[in-house]
This record gives C-alpha cells, structure tokens and sequence, in this order.
DNA sequence: AGCTCATGGCGAG
DNA sequence: TCGCCCTGAGCTG
C-alpha cells in the first residue's frame, strides 16, 4: 500500500536486481500465465517508475504494467523462493535474485503505445526529474474541488497519496477545504517544491519523515513516532493528539471516502 | 476465529 | 458518492 516514493523505490531495485539478464517470467497463481510466457527468456532491459505505475521492460519491446493498489506487494530475495504463503502473480527468477508480487490491483502486459496511453493519463510526478508542474498547476488553477482532493487525484499529482497529501498541506499551514482557484501561484509553487523534496527524500530513505529539525522528537522532549508507515509525520494518523506545532488537537475528517487529517488552528486559509 | 482497517482506484448509478 | 476488489496486520474476544 504504498505512495509513488516506495514504487520508484521498487523500479530502482528490480533494475538492480535483474537489468540486462534474460529473466523467467511465470505466474504460479496462474491469472497472468498467458503473457508470463510472452517475456519469459527475454532480456529484462529496465524498471520505471511514474506516480504509482511500475512498467517492466522486456527488450525494450514489451511492458509489464503494474499498479499495486491496496493489497499488492512485492517480495525480493536471493537463492530458492520462500514457500508460497499466499497466491503468486507473478515472478521474475535470474541465476541469483528472484521477486515476486501478490494482490496486485493491476499486472498486464502491454506495448509500447499501450504503456504511452498510462502515462498520458496520469499527472506530472514529482520524482520524476522531466515532470511538468504546469500540468498540475493548470487544473488546480480552474478548479472549485478542494486542494485535498486535488492532491490525491492521479491525473493531477502523480505519485501523491494520502501521507504526503496531509502532510504537505500542514507544513503551508493550508486548509485542505481551499477550493484549488483559491490557491496563489506562489502557493502551488511551494507545494509542488515541497512536494518534490518531500518524495524525493522518501525515496531515498524508504520511508516518509516530514517534522522538520525544531520539530523532531529530541527538539520536544518526547519518544519517535513510530507508525506503521515508518515515519515520523505531523498529523497523517494523529487525530485527537496535539499538533506539534501549536498544542492544538489534529482534526480527523472523510474527504471523498478517504480519511483527511489537518490541524484546524494551523491550516486556516 | 472474527472483525476492522489500510500509503488505492475503478465503474455503476 | 457508493460499493467493490485480488491481502494481510492488528486488534478484540
């Protein structure tokens, strides 16, 4: 269940496991069998990452397109593959690393025009060093629909879920409500700044910190906070608890089926 | 054992 | 906006 930062993470470690070797490709769960036997033997040229889409190149000819959703999962590992615990869609195997994936929302096999189209849809990627925030900026500049909503849109932000769309919005003290016209250009530029170096540090850390340093627990007198995602956060999960900032408590809402944590003292605007 | 919830996204209505 | 979906961790009991 993972933010673009852990998927780019993902790219970069298939590609070191397996660039440039001719891979085998099967699916022991049997859903993605038929195309496994399309680019099994094949070179595994490279992994890519954009938002929260994986593409796995073979010859640089055919892609394996995957989007982990919720569920999905990989798992990555040297020598024999671990008994099964659960139903396998795919998995690479080369003389000495193997991966494998479960629950994967999505695991196709597409062309190279076909991989074109996903990228088309989705937004500029804040990981990605060509993305494009005028993209981005354009919609959030004619849109009624809340900033908090904007920053969870795929085909807007890409690769932002919902950790770094809380914690970014706290850390320009503005309230997810804002209706996207309402921001200034000056406001959209430090979000997508932040959000650039926020992501690119999870990337780098496998892990998503956003306290800065007269924040951070040793600064406060108290112990680390350690979430299930691993990171130390100011509101993302902290609902009722005081917001480091300002002693207030962290607010809980529902934002399009989604929980939406802000700090209503902090993030007026 | 059973229930709830999760860093997500899709399509029906 | 709602329901649903391929999983698994963390609770409760």
């Amino acid at each position: 269940m993972p933010e673009g930062h852990v998927v780019h993470r993902q790219a970069r470690q298939l590609t070191t496991a397996f660039k440039g070797e001719k891979v085998r490709v099967a699916s022991p769960q049997g859903r993605f069998t038929a195309a496994a036997k399309v680019v099994s033997g094949k070179t595994f040229t490279k992994a890519e990452a954009r938002g929260k889409h994986l593409f796995i190149g073979f010859d640089n000819l055919r892609w394996i397109h995957i989007h982990l959703g919720l569920y999905g999962k990989w798992q990555f590992g040297k020598g024999a593959q671990p008994d099964d615990t659960g139903l396998i869609r795919l998995r690479i195997t080369a003389a000495t690393n193997f991966a494998q994936l479960r629950g994967p929302a999505v695991c196709e096999l597409l062309t190279a025009s076909e991989m074109a189209a996903v990228l088309a849809r989705i937004g500029p990627d804040p990981i990605h060093k060509q993305a494009d925030p005028e993209r981005a900026f354009e919609r959030v500049h004619r849109s009624a629909a809340p900033i908090g909503a904007l920053l969870m849109n795929q085909r807007i932000f890409a690769g932002v879920g919902n950790i770094y769309r809380a914690e970014v919005l706290f850390r320009h003290e503005l309230s997810p409500f804002t209706p996207g016209r309402l921001l200034t250009r000056e406001q959209f530029d430090a979000i997508w700044s932040d959000l650039v170096f926020l992501m690119t540090l999870g990337v780098k850390d496998g892990r998503i910190d956003t306290v800065r340093a007269a924040h951070l627990p040793e600064a406060m007198g108290r112990q680390p906070r350690v979430d299930r995602h691993g990171g130390e956060v100011y509101v993302y999960r902290r609902e009722g608890m005081k917001c480091f900032e300002c002693g207030a408590k962290v607010q809980m809402a529902d934002m399009q089926g989604r929980k939406l944590y802000w700090c209503a003292k902090c993030q007026v605007g």
